[in-house]
Formats: structure tokens, sequence, C-alpha cells
DNA sequence: CCGCTTTATTCGTGCCATAAACAAACCGGC
DNA sequence: GCCGGTTTGTTTATGGCACGAATAAAGCGG
């Protein structure tokens, strides 16, 4: 019954107006004609589904005229997504730290609030201030604007259900049920999924050339995290599982890891691994000015050591080659597996960036079969610190914007009851 | 201009034909209401499109009735995919043989010819033999009943263009056009693409609950390839270079690989890999059974060791253990990365399938996340030998019978031409 | 004011899935 | 043998929707 056919013509008018909805926001400001030749879609297609997109308000015409001065023919009437329409509610819940944002609906920031929480909280405690932060966030918009909340979660997800499952940064988080909970309070739809998923989610949102390249996105927190993007689809594993390049071996004769595993990639990379590193290193006499730094109090994290490295401490800047060695082998690996077009590396590195990015790639010159690492770009991402943030944001706006999936309609899978 | 658009009503009815025929044939035989409920359009169209579909010979009705004898209601008329109006000329190349096979529209084998070659040959000479093998199992075939054309390459191509770019094993193989060659020999269009792929692609037709799987296929010959399919959707990475496997890392302290990296897995399981430790293992004293062997003229290769290890030579079977292991370490990184629902091992192995298996097992068993292994299959594939030359006959099947992708119309790529 | 060019709209057409009614074919029971 | 019940398959009319063609709109340069 309700299985995805195709037949419905009704589809064909749905799918066409997020096409158009799509490109408007792309090549914002624009004009029918360009979004006709963009498209594919004749002239008087467009203008009826503009019109009809302009009487629900999600497009609007603006005064102005296209840039290219001096043209013949009749000057367009430029288009605009009218994103003031809608506003969106985005949450990012991290081990210590919950984050929320306002946004319109082309992810514009209105409003931003964060609070710092104790991971070991309980659920319903950091609940209430999720809730209190979103409040902050939230003054002065009327309920009725609001289209919905995503929300970025560190861990296993039901994403269907909206339930983290499990964190493992924050024990006490077993099968909650964070979405459903939420829509209570805030009686608007919530839509929840795993930061990495979100991040890659956002970077497809910024730059619409990676709707048919292969993307592979990379996070570097306490742990390392991987999420794809194939041709501008967001892949997800076998119950959302996917992205696990932290607990890849590359030295089978490697030390333990706590996975159980030994010789992962996190044994070298994690933010402990790190810390360790840097304290062999002191051990053994060398890394004077991280010593030095101790002594004043500061605690030995990654981003004390990067904060060196990038002040040119030789020690220091040892650690960050051997890191970027060891991330570089992992990349290798997946472009060997996959031959994606980008590397992009997000998380908190700013300060060492250049070091970091440049060890990579030396080692994936190195590791990866030269045909499939000629081409490959590998990148920082340009936002870092807000990514999944903004994705969540996205996960909502996305509904408006992008083309869903046309599959088999079901064919062999069990009806899930739609 | 001509960039896939959604708009165009004549698009639907055609996706709607090949999702007809794509039910016919995996149901098949089956009937007109039982189509309409899988695929979810309502049985009026269904009557239509399938009269037209037998009116262009695609399908056929067939005198017999359903299976479950005791039913109410009016019997109905079965229907099944006319497999005959077509013929399908599939194409293998391997370094050391080609293979080619006629085939109906379903892929059934009508005829098989192979032919060992001289992988040093020139492309030229290999060419004639390829054309030779072809017309011997195109005898009798008329030509307009013939659809295509698949061939299967070793090696990296173009494959838009049908070229073959190059072949690590076949060194004379450079830039060779064989899809507009053979075009122009044989006169019926021409697909090419990798073996690999091809396996893939063999699999998913063959089984079609995979239509919304992750699956790995691995491969293991001479080297070992990768290949995989997402959600029934074939992967293939930029320039079509994915699936390098052989190629990752594994022990970043490992030995030289002949791609100038170290450590690669290949260094561990390649079939010269193999045949070294066999020797290593002689010539420790060890390997009692493999020496005789080899005293009997028998030749040193994987082949023999896995017979021994059959066979029950404990020696034997540890090599193949330790193979497996690796394997196992290299498929954990592919579950940790991509949660997978199976993973499908083909090649040639029948002979060890079983003790390679549990060795592969027990080793994801160890290297792999709980959660991501706990649900992921791993099996060897039922057709093994034949799948790339039979995935070269749904290369070219699989346009009648597969729904084209529908993507946001080429918003950001340069418009190809169509 | 007139050709020229490009943008946008209007109106009618044709295609195609679909709804609804109907016909067909078999069952079991009286 | 006939009649409700049941499922399959067809026919005809309908309505939605993209599209083609003609037209209008709005600038330019001369």
């Amino acid at each position: 019954m309700s299985q995805s056919q195709i037949g419905n013509t009704a589809l064909i008018s749905r799918l066409n107006k997020r096409l158009v909805l799509h490109a408007v926001r792309v090549m914002q400001p624009t004009f029918r004609a360009e979004v006709a030749r963009k498209t594919g879609l004749k002239p008087a297609t467009v203008t009826s589904i503009v019109n009809l997109l302009i009487d629900q308000q999600l497009l609007r015409e603006v005064p102005g005229t296209t840039d290219d001065g001096a043209r013949f023919g009749r000057p367009p009437l430029m288009l605009e997504v009218n994103c003031d329409i809608k506003r969106i509610l985005a949450i990012d819940l991290e081990p210590d730290r919950v984050r929320a944002t306002l946004t319109d609906l082309r992810v514009n920031i209105l409003a931003y609030h964060e609070e710092n929480i104790d991971r070991f909280e309980t659920p319903e405690k950091i609940l209430a201030r999720i809730l209190k932060v979103s409040k902050i966030v939230l003054q002065g918009v009327p309920h009725r604007q609001l289209l919905g909340a995503g929300v970025s979660l560190p861990g296993l997800i039901d994403q269907k259900n909206g339930v983290l499952l499990s964190s493992t940064n924050m024990p006490k988080w077993i099968d909650v049920p964070i979405g459903p909970l939420l829509e209570k309070e805030l009686k608007i739809p919530v839509h929840v999924e795993r930061s990495m998923h979100l991040a890659a989610l956002y970077e497809k949102w910024t730059y619409p050339h990676l709707q048919d390249r292969k993307v592979v996105i990379i996070s570097l927190r306490t742990g390392i995290g991987m999420s794809l993007l194939l041709n501008g689809q967001l892949y997800v594993g076998m119950q959302g599982l996917d992205g696990e390049i932290g607990h890849t071996i590359v030295d089978v004769n490697g030390k333990a890891c706590e996975c159980g595993s030994r010789g992962c990639l996190e044994t070298f990379v994690s933010a402990s691994a790190i810390a360790a590193r840097g304290r062999e290193m002191i051990d053994a006499g060398r890394g004077v000015a991280l010593a030095a730094a101790l002594r004043q109090g500061r605690t030995l994290a990654p981003e004390l050591i990067y904060e060196l490295a990038r002040e040119d401490d030789g020690d220091c800047a040892e650690i960050v080659r051997e890191v970027g060695r060891y991330i570089g082998i992992a990349i290798a690996n997946v472009i060997n597996l996959l031959a994606p077009d980008e590397i992009v590396i997000c998380g908190a590195i700013d300060t060492a960036e250049a070091l970091l990015l440049a060890a990579i790639r030396a080692q994936v010159n190195v590791s990866a079969l030269p045909r499939s690492r000629a081409n490959v770009i590998v990148r920082g991402a340009t936002e870092k610190e807000k990514l999944p943030l903004l994705g969540a944001a996205v996960l909502i706006a996305q509904e408006l914007f992008e083309l869903p999936e046309l599959r088999h309609a079901g064919m062999a899978a069990p009806v899930a009851a739609g």
C-alpha cells in the first residue's frame, strides 16, 4: 500500500517542488529562467511551481536584479528562499556541554547558547539543561513558526525512534528516548542523529558541489570518527554504526586497545594516547617546553601539545607529526578502499592544523596507491566547531529542500508499515 | 536540456515499466495482482503496463497457475520474463584466460567457451582470441537477437569510453579502447566494467534481498579485491578505483610491498605470499606433506596448500588459518568503517573454504567492535567461478530491469551532453 | 520608434496513473 | 445448477501535471 511506488504523478510534483527549492537555495539570488536551465525543467513548469511556492511563502521575489550589468533582454525577477517563514531549533549534546541554536530556513544562526554539563549526571538532569538552553534561544519565537528540532547525539542511536542507545563517554545514558521526550516538551517534531553524520550533512548542505563526489569526513576529538558522503548521500551503516575508523587496526602487533582488540588507530591518536606520548617524552628527558608548561599549571592534553607545536617546539611538533602519520595510514586505507574525491578533517585541531595536515598528506603519499591518491584532496573543514550543531539544523531543513531517494518499492523487504 | 530532470512524465512511464519487469523477474512466475501488490502500483496500471510489455515481447503469459492449490477467486494468469527474445554476450578477460558465454535475458547460460592466453601477448592478438571465443558462443544466434555485450576487465578502466587503462598483470594493455574495438567488430553495444564490480553486480542480480543491505564482496585470486553493494547500488569510486583492500595496511612495521608501502594485506595473503610462507615452513623443517607433494612434481601454489589443508595436514591448515587471520583483520577494519550487513567471500578458495571462513570469522570476532560484528554475516558466495563473467551479462541485462538513479539534475556537474 | 534579446506567463494539449465499475473465473454449499 | 463470496483482470472516464506554443513584458542600441 504505502510503499514508495513511483506511480503517483503527485509524487513528481512534490519532487519537482523540492528540486526548485533546492536550486533557488543553492543559486540564491536567482531567477526563474536560470532555475529552469539548471534543473532541466521547462520555463512554464518553473513558473507554475515558483508561483505556488511563493503562495506558500517558501520563496519570495526580491527587488534587485542580476549582477552582470550590461545584458540584453527583459531583466529577471530575482528570487530567494523566504528563510524567515520558519525557524529551526538545533541542539548538540556533547559529553561536557550542551549547545543550542536557533536558525532560519537557510541555517543562518539567529541565536546561540551553550552550557557546560557533567557527563556523569543523570539523563533527567541533563535533559532539563537541554530544555533550559533551548528555551533561551527560542525566546520570542512564536511556536507556529517552528519547523522542528534537530538533535546531535554522541553515541549509538536508534534514529527512527529517537533513542540514544548508549554513549561511551556518558555512562548513564542507556536507552534514553530523547527524541520523544523533547517532542513532548517542545511540542514540535524532533529528529536525532549521530554527530558525525550531522557533520557530514552540514558539509553537503554548504557545498553543493559535493553532490556527486565521494567525501570522507574525519573528526578528531577525544576519539576519532568518520562519516561518508557518497554522491550526496549520507552513508549510514547497519544500525547507524558506521565510521569507527578509530578502531581500525593499523598494527597487528600493537598495544591492546580498550575495545578489546590491539593496534587500533586510537591506541596512537586518541586524546589519552597523545597525552601519554607527551608524558613518555618528558620521562625520557625530552619535551622541555612541555614540562615547563606543566609546571606552570597547564594540564597535559592534546590541546597543549598542539599549541606548543605551533609555537615551533620541536618535540611537540614531533608528536603531532607522529599523530598525523598514523591518521595518514588509516586515511590511506580508506582511500584504497573507497577512492574518494575528498578527505575533510575537522575537530579540535585548529592550532596545529597546518602541521597535522602536512603530516597526514605526507603519509598518504607514501601509503595510498598512486592512482587513488593522485587526485584526492585532503583539507580541513572551514567550519570546525559548530559542524554537528548546524548539521542538526540541516537535518530539519533538508526535509524541505532535498530529494528523497527513489528505490525499488520494498520489493523484498518486509513492508515496514510506511 | 537533456539533463536528468524529473519533470517529464514520460520518464515515470519508463521507470514503472522497469519496476514491473524487475518485479516479474524476481517473483517469476507471478501474476498481475501480485505485481501490483509488491510494486505499490494500482491493478489498472499494472494491466496496461504488462500488456504493453507483452506486446513488446518482453513478458509472456504462461499456462500454469499459482502454487497454493486451494484458493478462492479467479485463478490468475501467470507471467514470466520472455527471456528468449534477446540474447546477451558476456566476456571475461583474465590475465591467463578469456571466457565467453551466451545468456538469455535472465542470464541463464546457453553457451560457454574458454581459452587460455598468455598475459604478455599483445592486445591485438588477445583481441583476436576474444573475438574467436565470442564467435564460438554466438554460433546460430541471429544478430538482431543480440541485446549487447558486457566485458569484464582485470584492471583500471575508463568505464564511459570503454577503455582499459592499465592492468597490473597484463603489462602490454595500456589505454586499449577495447569497448569501441569490440563494438566495431561485433556491431552491438558493448559495455565494460572491472571484474570486481561485476561480481558485486551479479550478487545483487541473484539476491534481490540485497536491495536494501550493505554488502561487501571480497575476492581472492592472485591478489585480493573488494567491491561494495550499498543499498542495492554498486559503489564506484573516483575513476573506478575502489576496492583495493589488498593494499590496506594492517602492520605499520610490516614487510615492504611492491606497491611501495609496507605492511599491506597482500604482503600476507597474496598468492606469492602464501607460497612463500609454504617455502618458509619447508625450510624450517616442517610442512612434511607439502614437501612430499612438491617432490611429486606439484608446484608450490595456494591451491596446493588449500588442498592439503583440507586433507587435514596440520601445517598447511596453519598457513590457511594465518591467511584467514590477516584477511579477518582487514575485514574487521571494513566492518568498523562501514558496518555492513554481509560479507561475501568469493574466489579460488573452494577446497579450503570452510577452514578459511572459520579463521576469518574468528578474527572478526576479536578485531571488530562488538556492536558492529554482532549482526554481520560472513559467508562464501554460492557461485564463485563465473561471478564476473555472469556479472558482465548482468551489466547488459540490467538496462532493461533496473531503476536508474534519480538525482538532482546536474545542478553542479557540467552537463555531460547526455 | 523599431528590431533584437531575454524573461515570464497563459492557455491548450497530451500523457499517464488512477478510480470506479464491471467482467471473468473459480470456490463451496444448498 | 444456481448463488453469494472471493480474487483476478479489464475498460472507460477523470484529473493532475509537465510541456509546447504563442504571447506579453521589459530592457537594449540605434
